[in-house]
DNA sequence: TATGAATGAGGGTTCATTCAT
DNA sequence: TATGAATGAACCCTCATTCAT
């Protein structure tokens, strides 16, 4: 399994294992899971069939692999930096800008292979797999629901909400592209302005808003 | 052998054809397009393969006819109801209710085909259906343009505006359960509240800002 | 069969049955045997394939039929012509124009078939047709022998040389184009001078020979 | 499974990929590339299937290899032994003698092959090899021009005459049989005869020898 | 570690032929 | 006669995987 702590001089010093799981991620997010042959993985990285197996188990082992690491990246790079926001709108606000970013930053690869590859794996690896998202689905759904109970947004359904703000954000692989027209960063502010900009009660308004109609 | 004297509710009274559509969108959308055989086709409706063969020029054809009719759905149940609201506001509203309504209600198969399988197709034919989704992308961002222009919602890119509503929209496949706790009808609702409800641009504030211009 | 007897006012008033052989043969000899399909030939006559098999048995059966019909040409148009020439060496002679006109005009297919596929038909059918083939070796041979014993031409292997009268003539197929720069008259005027402008014993030379013989 | 200690004499000892070659042009030559299938080649050679697919690319590149080693052995063992010669007679009958010799002893199969499936390969295969046997037409026709010209041979049209050579030379794969009544030396002897024999002017004997006589 | 060779299973597709209508 | 539908057998080829070396 990859780390992260490495040193990090790009992929040339990658052990042959990590070599391998590189360029499957490459080939599958091109080309799709059932696409990629083995041989083309074995191609891509400079062994022979029979030589790969001997780094991996099977064909399906390094789909999960694959998944994995990017559930690890995305809990790194995502989940670890916005759980310990006590402010439950901060925290979501500060969860899409890290997750807009992500996708378009360098990991789609493997992320697209999670999303595209949702219901390839079966049994146990899948099992493995829906759990990790899910546990992103309900951080999200709870957040929101504080985020309706402190009152700093609408009250929506919380659920709703959660796979509204997944849509927006995952769809984005669907159609990003580095050299396109918009920028990450242009993606990250206006989503963050369509979804809470919106959504959020804007917080003086609405207490004195009040008042003053009743006045 | 297809019997014409029954009660034939649905399925059993198409034709040959239309049953082989109908078997091969559902199994392609259970199992996604390469997992799933010519031969499990054949099988789904008591054909041989080359039986198959009689009815159906190529696998690939089978994929781009269920796409097709898929986009012709998408267009007579959702484009064609609304494309004449003259409120690009309401027009967006009621897209996003029709919308909403036809990924959950019966014609999800053809339409989680179209966006799962949105690289199987390759040259003309995925040039077809690719100019035929751009169309309503193109239709979205040219409502969210509009809406802005006429003050309707707050100035966002129209771009990410449309990709932001088709990804909350449109991710709704990978998650939504007929038989789960969020009903279409809720969904539709809370969906509009969201992503309108807050992005629209509050009435009163408006009229006197309007009122003291023109005073 | 196709009777060669007819109003003959070409391909429109024929027979389905002549129509078939006419499609088949232009098929057979543009294609090959197994590269044309039953599905071409009903194409190719506006019938269905099993339209086709009301008039034909089997496509072998054509096969058969057509390399007959070829056969009856042939014997037709060459060999009833030259069977009565009392003298061997112009009966070659008239052999050879003849066999070259078969093959440069308009009957070229269905030679071409029986040359080409000779190894097609099985069993009982290439029988048939083989000894049909033979025939026309041992005429050929015989005619050689013939010429040879009364001198008017030098004595060669009888089989070689009807052999190699075959392959002058027959080899044509291969290489004639009509449009080519070579005209089927001239053809044959040329392989008649190479093949017995040489061969021939010219007149002065005999009587000697024959003294040596006597002595 | 190819044992190095054994005696060899020949089939026994070769490469997988040359026993492969040696079996698909035995087949094909016998029974035609269209009517012999992998699975007959995979048979011959005690390989599945997929064994043999280890050592080719595809059924269509077997044909084009027989072809092109048929045509690498024909350069050696013909075209090579002759181009050297000066004298142009000389250099056709060398060639008819060693081209019969091929033909008819050992290297028939490729020959065959090249013959009569010289239209089953297509595009930039086929082009290959009719370049290849194109040049050996214009070798002939030079050479009998050649011999016109030197006054060797009676005037006859060179390309008529090269493809009576070729004609007469190549049609013997059609008939000839190891074990049967004519050997191979006779058929090249005799057909030297046959066509030079008597296309060849008898240098100055003739007219000064008629002119003799007449005295 | 690495590999050449091999394989069973299955892929999509085509074929000549049949038969109820 | 004619046909739409169907089929069993065969087609070429690819696959993930294994194993002796």
């Amino acid at each position: 399994m990859p780390r992260a702590a490495k040193p990090d001089r790009k992929a040339d010093s990658l052990s042959p294992r990590d070599r391998i799981l590189e360029a499957a991620a490459r080939l599958i997010c091109e080309k799709g899971y059932d696409a990629t042959s083995i041989q083309d993985i074995a191609d891509a990285t400079g062994l022979t069939k029979a030589g790969l197996y001997h780094h991996i188990r099977s064909k399906e082992s390094l789909l999960l692999e694959i998944q994995h690491y990017g559930m690890d990246v995305f809990e790194e790079k995502v989940l670890s930096e916005v759980v310990a926001i006590a402010d439950p709108l901060e925290r979501l606000k500060g969860c899409m800008d890290k997750n807009v970013r992500l996708v378009t930053e360098g990991w789609s690869k493997e992320v697209t292979i999670i999303l595209h590859e949702h219901a390839t794996l079966t049994g146990e690896a899948r099992s493995q797999i829906n759990a990790r998202k899910k546990r992103y689905v309900r951080f999200l759904e709870t957040s929101f629901a504080e985020a309706i109970r402190s009152g700093q947004i609408r009250p929506v359904d919380p659920k709703v909400a959660a796979f509204s703000f997944l849509g927006m954000v995952l769809w984005i692989y669907k159609w990003f592209r580095p050299d396109g027209p918009v920028s990450a960063e242009q993606i990250a502010r206006e989503m963050q302005n369509i979804l809470f900009g919106g959504l959020e009660i804007k917080a003086p308004p609405r207490p004195p808003a009040r008042k003053v109609r009743r006045a």
